[in-house]
DNA sequence: GGGCTAGACAAAAACGTTTTTGTCAAGCAA
DNA sequence: TTGCTTGACAAAAACGTTTTTGTCTAGCCC
């Protein structure tokens, strides 16, 4: 009964107090202005319950996260910076972030999840994360006629919005990179296909080989968890062929680290012997044995973006095909890499 | 008007059907489960903005994220398993997470902030992270009558609910074992002293040295953000002294990873010349050179015990008083200790 | 039969806003 | 003067639940 006391207290009706407090043109200047002082001065804060009701928004805005690994009992690390950006921008305009969380399931399951999370009406908004090549959340969010932001793109006939890193170009660079280092035998050491960064990732990689005439070899193009763990076993299954690649590009600075753990076990020298390059740039690579060559990318900087476009599109002042942002990559040379070995 | 629908559909009044779904004892069985099987049937969902209005409820706990680092453009990434492991829990109550986000600021401003907030309504119950000795927000939380579990404990004359790790005997077991082995120069790169985490680790820390009637030298109990680049520089302020300390207890696997790199810069060899404990038992430190001993803690399953605890707390079950969970930390031994060089 | 209790449901109030619609006076043009 | 517009505010409806209070019937005891 709050703004009903602030009413009385100011001898106004409860509409014109609400319609002063929120910028309302049939409202003097005066009024507003005495309105807005005695709110301050008896503290007076409208109820967000009452007020999500009444105007039928929740005043937040939705996020999954996906369980992480294998066995699902941890969330992607990068995610914390990502809310945080998200979260920095939305806060100021009075939103909130939920956040929902997806343990390990099949897909059906997950989508079902899903949809009951965004047609509950708990937010106004979403944020889908980690984007498969073929997306059904896209759909049921559509269907719903729920705004929404993907972070990372997918394979779509309608526009929709996004924010995503340069995953083709960085792979490129990292790649080229390589090449013009001399190396013949590179292997791509990636995270799970049915990510769609992994297929932009798999693709900067083919056509750098490409555009250099050579022909990438299905088997040394392998894929696994985002972590140490599949980056070093996978390292170890293509370090036994023959020949031998003599350097990795990896999806994660983690499947990196693995990947030089297994290198220094088969007795190879991390940037003589063999290259690698891992990619995220993460506070770890610039202080392991050697540093690792990687790609930077401001997860933070994203995160805040997603934001903005979120309140945007909440807005109406702008549309989902407006929200295009890709985010260049940049290489951050270190020591992991060098000359092909003769 | 969606429940008034369903209450039209079958011939009931409104206040039956949602009594009938909130399982209240003063409706028949056989209505009861008409009411849920048409709910279902015709796909009715509460509207949650309605619902907390009504029930004075917002079904939401709220947690404000602490910026990490120096620059305040990152979260700490051990936060995403730890609110994942909540929203594990208090999803299938029907609660969600409110993330906030706290940039850098003078603690006069984050405690007006985190005012604000919890003020604000958002929230029916709060976690508080990373808590310091003394911590303004238990008081702010309890003068709003809001129910809260730290992660962390901290200073205070007053029961209260907290989920922590055992700092100090994680770090005794550390200190202790580097005894063990024959170190009697070892020194402490510990966190901002001001979070109670760190206090604790001293403590073992201290205490550990103290039982083996070894005087602990303030200037080697050292602190910094607990990042890579911290770890590094204090470790490397270290080892210029003479006599130089020949163990390191690293408050984080970061800090660990950064020590490291300083002491393989002085020349020394990781595991012999130099002893380095972490902590965290980051999934890293299984793959670097050395293998990284460390601690082991279960961030996702205390996130899990904080949200089980949070619920019970929200709904009466349980006081304050007896949410005290210390986790036990373990120790993974790995090569980067071995014994004193002479 | 009167009075009491319990069971099962309904009516109505409450939650605190926002939004829509209404009112009233002043100003102005014809 | 009449009618219309505009500015500033008020009244009331709407939002969709939960909770409180009320009603009615059947059953029971004495």
């Amino acid at each position: 009964m709050s703004i009903v006391l602030l009413a009385k207290n100011l001898g106004l009706s409860i509409s014109t107090v609400s319609r002063a407090l929120n910028g309302y043109e049939d409202v003097s200047a005066a009024t507003r202005e005495r309105v807005v002082l005695r709110a301050k001065a008896i503290g007076y804060r409208p109820n967000p319950s009452a007020r999500r009701l009444g105007a039928g928004k929740t005043l937040a805005i939705g996020v999954i996260l996906p369980a992480a690994g294998s066995t699902g009992q941890a969330v992607d690390s990068m995610y914390s910076s990502l809310l945080g950006g998200v979260v920095t921008e939305i806060e100021p305009a009075g939103y909130h972030l939920l956040a929902s969380m997806q343990a390990k399931h099949d897909a059906a399951r997950e989508n079902a999840l899903f949809e009951n999370f965004i047609r509950g009406g708990w937010v106004d908004g979403l944020l889908i994360v980690r984007t498969r090549v073929h997306d059904a959340r896209l759909e049921l969010a559509r269907a719903a006629k729920m705004p929404f932001v993907t972070y990372g793109r997918t394979e779509s006939d309608q526009p929709y919005a996004w924010v995503d890193t340069d995953n083709e170009k960085a792979f490129h660079l990292a790649t080229t990179r390589l090449l013009d280092l001399g190396h013949r035998r590179i292997a791509l050491i990636n995270g799970p296909e049915e990510y769609s960064f992994a297929q932009f990732r798999r693709r900067g990689f083919v056509r750098a080989l490409a555009s250099r005439r050579l022909k990438p070899d299905p088997t040394w193009m392998l894929h696994g968890d985002l972590t140490e763990g599949a980056g070093h076993e996978l390292c170890r299954s293509l370090l036994i062929r023959r020949p031998a690649p003599t350097a990795f590009v990896c999806a994660t600075d983690s499947m990196a680290f693995g990947a030089i753990a297994a290198c220094r076990e088969a007795g190879l020298s991390i940037g003589s012997d063999v290259s690698v390059i891992g990619y995220g740039n993460s506070s770890l690579s610039a202080f392991c044995d050697p540093p690792l060559t990687t790609m930077e990318h401001q997860v933070f900087e994203n995160g805040r973006y997603v934001g903005r476009a979120l309140l945007q599109l909440l807005r109406n002042e702008i549309q989902p095909a407006d929200v295009h942002y890709l985010e260049p990559v940049v290489l951050v040379p270190r020591k992991s890499d060098g000359p092909a070995p003769q």
